[in-house]
DNA sequence: TTTATTGTCTACATGATGTAGTATAATGAA
DNA sequence: TTCATTATACTACATCATGTAGACAATAAA
């Protein structure tokens, strides 16, 4: 399947929908789902970033009669540990804390936030 | 000055010397830093880099005598701040807590990490 | 004023991305 | 069984970012 990559701006729309849609989607609903968010994306143009995704590890498909169903390799959650790993070690040299400290000094912990990672965090540490 | 923009790796290569260096440095001292990790960057190669620095709002330079001194426009920390900031909204909604779990869930948070950051937050909260 | 140095401008190949047309294959209708 | 439909796969292409650096220009030093 290739090894995970980094999917682009336009990829992590289409496949916010295919997460979303559970388990797997058909080509026809998905492509009727991103019709509500007016997205002016020709069918093709969505087959294509899927094609791309394919490539990237993230999906894969099944001939299903005459259309394909796409089915998603990773879950969301899955995802975002993989680009938050990616970002963090690039950034901040692997350290969650030089994470928390660039938000915070940056007034980028609201007070909820931070009352919010406290609790998390006792949590955590009752649980062990 | 332009808007603040992301920097490449080896932008960032060099910006970290620049940073390292002081309040600023001149051109010489800086190419002469950077043969320490032996990067066999020809000296254009980092004066263009110097330069996209500038376009992109991060770096500023004086003409001093024949050569140039290079000046930090921001902060190590301050462009750490925005680049956590940016892919915080584009891959965690702007959530914290999102963040956090996700690296929790990925076992990317080790127990001396966890004890790290709760001891953290008791601080800031007993700094209110 | 000539030369050596250092900076700016320009160039270029490669790869990612957004965008979509064209060719092809599979399927249902006649 | 043949043909029209239709969804998919293949191909294309412009634009932009990036790494890389040569060519040319300005200026200080001799």
């Amino acid at each position: 399947m290739g090894k995970l990559q980094k999917m682009s701006d336009a990829e992590r729309e289409v496949m916010q929908f295919v997460w979303a849609a559970g388990s797997s989607v058909s080509s026809a609903k998905l492509l009727d789902d991103l019709k509500t968010i007016n997205r002016e994306w020709k069918p093709n143009t969505v087959l294509t970033f899927l094609a791309r995704l394919i490539e990237k590890g993230i999906l894969t498909s099944v001939r299903h009669g005459r259309s394909n169903e796409y089915i998603p390799l990773i879950t969301e959650s899955e995802y975002k540990q993989f680009e938050t790993r990616t970002f963090l070690n690039s950034v901040h040299d692997g350290s969650v804390k030089s994470f928390i400290t660039a938000l915070y000094e940056g007034n980028g912990l609201t007070a909820e936030e931070i009352a919010e990672l406290k609790q998390w965090f006792s949590q955590k540490e009752a649980e062990e």
